[in-house]
DNA sequence: AATGAATGAGTATTCATTCAT
DNA sequence: TATGAATGAATACTCATTCAT
């Protein structure tokens, strides 16, 4: 019985920051096809020059120039630079929440290693879908921090795994959310630290990738009620 | 035989900027006491202002107002901003090192899993030394990261987690140094999860340390050649 | 014989600028019944902003806003931003301009004294009528001042009152422009000081009316040509 | 008895801000000598920014430009905008008080038409000593009517002919906080007026000061507790 | 050595105005 | 005629860095 729920780190980021911060979100939505494509122009517009000119060189008229609009029309779509950035920001977690989802949704449940292995693949296939991007989405890391994300995006993250370690039809955890929260930041870590270099190597993030799946059997296994000591008792 | 060696991780970082880059190495080296002294009261004014006032609002002129001392005295010492966050984070990978160092260091070989804890202890006892001052390092983390520290502090951090894993009596490693790579950035990981919060609670850190040492344990033993052990046992 | 007759304060004025500036002249006349509408609803569009919102957030887009049109029609009708705020405070002469001629206008000479009651009066009940929009037109007059009203509204004015003051039927002016003019400043002094609150309280601004009246009597009285009088009686 | 005292009407402004607005106070005492001059510079550079281009193109950089210095410096200085033009403001507000100061300071009481005088000749006396800068002044009034002056300044200026009022030997006051509001207001919007031209005419504000003292005289002797009533009783 | 006044490039953001639909 | 998306010039203000004293 855990004197301080793992579920706590997350929920007590709610106090600092309302759910979705009124400055942050969009200006308009955009309906017009037009306005699509510019919304889309500007997010890759983000992630271009992140990518080519490093954060510190990220100012909204680089942006906007990039996207090929004026800097007027990037405001019209973003109240302000800190959006830009959480913008893609959250794109990201939300796809990576989706994909962690799926893991355990709609399925019978499965051995716990089956199971490490689709939360490892699932997290890194978001990562490796677009290695730029995520490069470019840990540059971003530091400078968004401040005024965090909505506190629902990681919730739903946690509590997507936590589901999954439910699905294990061998192993039982006496604290999920604990569990969960370690793995994820283990993973992070891990693709972090691979991600953190100027050029991507393929060959070079297909093992990153495995080793992900390593730590992930490994550490749940290690975390999960040992079984050993059910059967023992029996 | 890894086709691409973990080292190369950190390695490759040496082609972006040079071992040591030049603006950003101390001006003077503080011989007399009353420059240590000064050098050392700007270092605790960075991680001060950092904290009371934020990335954002650590300005030369504040850090220095913090110092007590005047900005041009400042840069007599460090010869820009950066060096400055550079500075302390160094120091902190330097600290990092050492500790991690004696987990081996004249000591007979030992156990894999109490090699596992020393290890997790040993990067925990550093990061929850000052809880306060971890918490800066990573606010500064991502203003760094273009600029990003000599390599030898990666690899002399890689390279002490290399040797002590040679020292495990009861396991041998196929690739030690990607294990180590692993290993550290999971523990990394996790650290920064665990402190990316604006207020650290105690009783939260110190289940972080656990969960450290808990993935330690099972991603290590995980590594290990089982091979080597199927044989042994047969 | 003045030197340097009043009228020509005024008159300098129009040397800086054109009698009626092209730029500022509506772009259409309004001769449909919905076209009136709209330009009415801009009218008053652009003093609820100036009330609610303040000068520094009266913008082109938020008066069309307000109005219930879209910017574009909003400059269908409005030259530029500066014709809005021209636009209501030339209304605004022109109405005051009109109270005033009817103070003597077929109405047979009366005693000084009614005549200066006539025109504070007449000078009050226009500011008084809707104090949140005189108070609004304080809040313009500041932002117009470098593109003057037309000087034929300022001699309008002054003519209405010099008209007023040949009214008298006991007592004459050597210089009724000069004394018109002063009348006029120190009533708008008056007015303005009277104004320039946060909140108008009607108490206050009835004895504001009445001090007005007093000023006006008290000042006619001592401008009428009292040598004429004394040496007449002799 | 007024039931609602015209002092109210400066009372009133002090809610709404307050004393001193930190935000406003100039951010360094300039102690050396180098320091007064910038500021003082800086001070002309307004006057002359306002009397060239006019207010809309009184922008900070211009000011700094025309003063010799940076922005940078100028920013030392004032903390914003407004302070730029508050402290001019504020600088004429206190001259015209202790000019009024001492119309009846160290003095004997005197008839009330050689005090009107008094009056009339200090406020045109500061108002004409440097005429450009008081056109000046009028073109910023309106800038900063939202962030008022410190309400110290106006009371003082009541309070300084309120005490002249009491000075008189052949008159008293009812209401004399009353009168001293009407009267500082009329003659406020004379010289208003006056000044509100592109040019100044030495000639014609020769006359408008005489028009000030005529305005003065009338209006404090019609306010005055009428002898007439009192010989009347007698 | 120390100081801190001066510098001025750099940046987020606004808003009057236009014009294709 | 009406719309409102797009434009981009304009501006207040900051802060790393220098250098005369």
């Amino acid at each position: 019985m855990p004197e301080h729920s793992f579920r706590k780190v997350f929920a007590s980021l709610e106090s600092a920051v309302p759910p979705v911060p009124g400055h942050l979100k969009p200006r308009k939505t955009p309906v017009q096809s037009r306005s699509g494509a510019t919304v889309e122009a500007i997010h890759e517009a983000v992630v271009q020059v992140l990518l080519t000119e490093g954060l510190a060189r990220l100012t909204t008229t680089r942006v906007a120039e990039r996207a090929g609009v004026s800097v007027g029309t990037l405001y019209q779509y973003f109240p302000n630079k800190q959006a830009l950035l959480f913008t893609i920001l959250l794109q990201h977690f939300v796809e990576m929440a989706e994909v962690i989802e799926k893991v355990s949704r709609d399925r019978a449940p499965r051995p716990l290693a089956d199971l490490a292995d689709g939360l490892a693949d699932a997290y890194f296939s978001v990562k490796l879908a677009r290695p730029e991007v995520t490069t470019a989405l840990y540059r971003i890391a530091g400078a968004i921090d401040q005024v965090r994300l909505p506190p629902d995006v990681f919730k739903r993250l946690e509590t997507a795994v936590t589901q999954a370690l439910k699905h294990a039809s061998d192993a039982t955890f006496h604290d999920p959310e604990r569990a969960a929260f370690t793995l994820l930041s283990a993973l992070a870590g891990v693709a972090r630290a691979g991600f953190s270099r100027p050029v991507s190597d393929p060959a070079f993030l297909r093992r990153l990738h495995r080793e992900g799946r390593l730590l992930s059997r490994a550490y749940l296994r290690a975390a999960a009620d040992t079984a050993a000591d059910l059967s023992a008792t029996s």
